[in-house]
DNA sequence: CGACGCTTAGTCAAACTTGGCTATTACGCT
DNA sequence: AGCGTAATAGCCAAGTTTGACTAAGCGTCG
């Protein structure tokens, strides 16, 4: 949330924000990109959540316009902090749903990819693990823990991918290209719509 | 994406596609609401990878399109799911994000926030190892397998929390409002900025 | 010294998403 | 029968996001 950075960074211009998004996104959240910041700062001075505090001009640059944030906008951020501390929301994680489709990959070509994304996490963890204390000299130390819970996500994953990479490759799960039970998927559709008091008609595909 | 589903169900119209998701979004993919399903259908219709194979009727209702994937969309579709499965792409938790404002929270409840996440973490880990298996029956074996996943993710994720709340607790990092060190985060955000190259000037704030 | 390129700040039209709306049919209840 | 509610399909205007673009100052390198 763009509340939350101008309230850390109080009188703050869009350009500082880019600046500190950019530098800051490096993983956590990646959404907003430059354009909307503009949008979101506008909006929210509308709202009432913000006010324009002044607009320097630096030579003949664009001016740029001072945010800070008004008592509304305090409170607002406040509320907003305690839902995203007290309630959970589940992260969503693009290959979980990609991984959904796993039956549409050959078991040979689902189980290396498997084995190759444990690969890329046991390498970024262990890169991590040897370069965090000079890297981390100059931050504050909430931001290690942040990546500490990264890193033990990772690490969850990468046995995970391994598990799950034995048991395609003996033989677990249907594959929609192969031949001997290639229709097997299509019961387990047939299954689960079933399950969700859908008609289970034979008509289509 | 839309797509995969499409190739999942072959020849589908739009509410079928609605209901798969609704269905199946319990959690993994939580984007995609109605209104944006037959934008997309028709987005990839004028883009070549879908084709309308027919307009069924029944009674008076809206007439129902029938999508089914051209050559076009099953290689675009096979691509995308090669892209998915072999680069990693970070998952993005909002709860991450906001935990770089821990230092706007008191100590006492940034310690409690996470005591109690992790206390629902356990429960539903708990809750869930509980009934898999008959909850499990009618599915096909990759869907428990993604539980899996984010089953070791909470209870690492879990452990995290227990972890960063005790030494919360024993006064490591800082918090905005405690007196004694109350400048100690406007310290790191300086130093953080240093390390951007930016003047570390002293003029704000 | 001047051409080239990077940084600074911000704008804008085009693309996308949202979710509430319509209009018809089936279903259940008294 | 008669009425209210739920399901079926899809549309669309309003809002949001995107990322390519402008346009001016600051270095710097030959």
């Amino acid at each position: 949330m763009i509340l939350g950075l101008v309230s850390y960074l109080q009188p703050v211009h869009g350009y500082d924000i880019r600046k500190e998004l950019t530098s800051w996104n490096v993983e956590s959240w990646a959404n907003v990109q430059p354009g909307s910041i503009y949008h979101a700062l506008r909006r929210m001075t509308e709202e009432g959540l913000l006010e324009e505090v002044a607009t320097e001009q630096v030579g003949n640059r664009p001016a740029r316009t001072l945010y800070r944030l008004t008592a509304a906008g305090t409170a607002e951020y406040q509320a907003l902090l305690r839902r995203y501390w007290w309630e959970y929301q589940e992260p969503h994680d693009p290959f979980l749903a990609a991984f959904a489709f796993l039956p549409h990959l050959p078991r040979a070509e689902a189980a290396g990819a498997l084995r190759a994304r444990a690969r890329l996490l046991e390498d970024w963890t262990k890169t991590y693990r040897d370069n965090v204390d000079q890297w981390m000299e100059h931050k504050p130390p909430h931001v290690g823990w942040q990546f500490e819970l990264t890193l033990a996500r990772c690490e969850a994953e990468a046995r995970w991918c391994h598990d799950i990479a034995a048991r395609i490759e003996a033989g677990e799960g249907a594959h929609h290209n192969e031949e001997p039970d290639a229709k097997g998927a299509e019961e387990w559709r047939r299954a689960i719509r079933a399950e969700h008091g859908e008609p289970v008609d034979d008509e289509d595909e």
